[in-house]
DNA sequence: CCTGCGTCCTGATCTCGATCAGTAAGACCG
DNA sequence: CGGTCTTACTGATCGAGATCAGGACGCAGG
């Protein structure tokens, strides 16, 4: 990536909080260590404590938990712009795993690097906190949506949600977007099996009302999903910063 | 409550971090303002923007998302030593709702004196932080419980999970606790209606495992509890600080 | 005293989604 | 080229848990 490329996590803060050049340069200092990894293979293990942090530049991530019967429950996907590690980093500790869904390209932060930002750029500083805020709301609102919905509404409120977030970095629109995921992987997200997946796409499909198809996801009526879904995005666009 | 008497916060800070008499100054003015609180009364309002947070003092809380349907999702509850919307203090958001469930004690912490003890006793800060990001990982554990778990294992974990907080802030022990909730508390938290709730209730307390009645949590066999939820007490034990 | 309300509890029925079983179509590989 | 793997898809059956309906009990207020 060129230094005159925006990268998606810069994307991403600019839309809520007004950067300053200074900002913009330790942002893309941060950005500067490349690393890239191949899909499949375990990342981050569970109770490991690392000492860098991520920045996924490109491809798509998913960190889980493994039962004890060997079922795996998808805590999130991270997309392009997402911190991978950060509270593992700044808090010595790690609750779950995290595994590439595509080779993916990330840039590595040291921890000491991220804690020099932080005490430096105060305001970015913040703007990082408030997307580690945001990463939270959309865990408890993931919550909800395996608490108190049905199959049909959680697949069309978390394909809603996935469209939200990919549209912050660019890589997203009302009318789709280009997903990796496979249906196993919507399964293990929504605590549905994978049959039961296949059958509720079908079914929204042919409602016309959103299509998942050669990874590619399409809103074919994106207000009657919104409606089915009972999607509000106040979770996700909570205006602005903060200051601490 | 007098200066002399421990706060059920400080209790839990202080068995995961070595803290000084000026910590232990400063967490005891943090407990100044008490409140209180009657039962059923919502206190904070899903997208409030609070200036101030709480210390829980005396009594239980949860915090919950109602749905357009109007069922509720109860997200996580709140005892003595636990914090309330202290996310919302700093990071000017708050994406979900409060009441009290029985009438409760409170700590009111003006965002002003929660910076100030920041930036004056950073070992405190570091502390204060590592309860919210424990707290974190108990709303993963709950997504993970509603997505991955069959009715009686949300159950067995969820009262162990509430049985290992209160201990730690000693309210609790392996024998039991005093538990203030109604049935259909646990059917709005764990996902479940309130018939199956209390079918649930029934199965394990006829195995010999748990009973829950009159107020009053009893395990009848820990070890056979802890077995059939698959409870691992990592996430919350995450020994010691962390330095930021 | 009765009345009404909230909570606990139980039985009968229905339904959503899991599980089992099997087909079909690529992709990769020797 | 045939084999093996992965993924998508469909039908049949089964079961956990929702829903419906109603009863028992304690408690507050008239």
């Amino acid at each position: 990536m060129h230094a005159t490329e925006i990268s998606p996590l810069t994307k991403k803060l600019a839309a809520f909080v007004a950067l300053s050049d200074g900002d913009l340069a330790v942002l893309a200092r941060l950005h500067q260590k490349r690393r890239s990894f191949g899909a499949g293979r375990e990342m981050v293990h569970e109770g490991e404590t690392e000492q860098s942090a991520y920045i996924l530049a490109k491809g798509w991530v998913c960190s889980y938990k493994l039962q004890p019967d060997g079922t795996r429950q998808i805590i999130d996907f991270q997309i392009p712009g997402d911190f991978l590690g950060l509270r593992s980093v700044l808090l010595r500790t790690s609750d779950h795993s995290f595994e590439p869904i595509v080779d993916i390209l990330a840039a590595e932060v040291p921890k000491k690097d991220l804690l020099e930002a932080f005490t430096n750029t105060p305001r970015l500083a913040t703007a990082i906190l408030w997307v580690a805020s945001r990463d939270e709301a959309m865990v408890v609102e993931h919550l909800v949506r395996l608490g108190s919905r049905d199959a049909s509404k959680r697949m069309a409120h978390f394909l809603l949600e996935l469209g939200a977030r990919l549209t912050l970095v660019g890589l997203g629109s009302k009318s789709g977007y280009a997903c990796p995921l496979r249906q196993y992987h919507l399964a293990d997200a929504l605590g549905l099996s994978s049959v039961h997946v296949n059958r509720v796409l079908r079914d929204l499909r042919e409602a016309g009302l959103v299509s998942f198809r050669d990874g590619q996801v399409k809103f074919l009526d994106y207000a009657g999903l919104v409606k089915l879904a009972g999607f509000y995005t106040a979770y996700l666009d909570e205006t602005g910063p903060l200051l601490l």
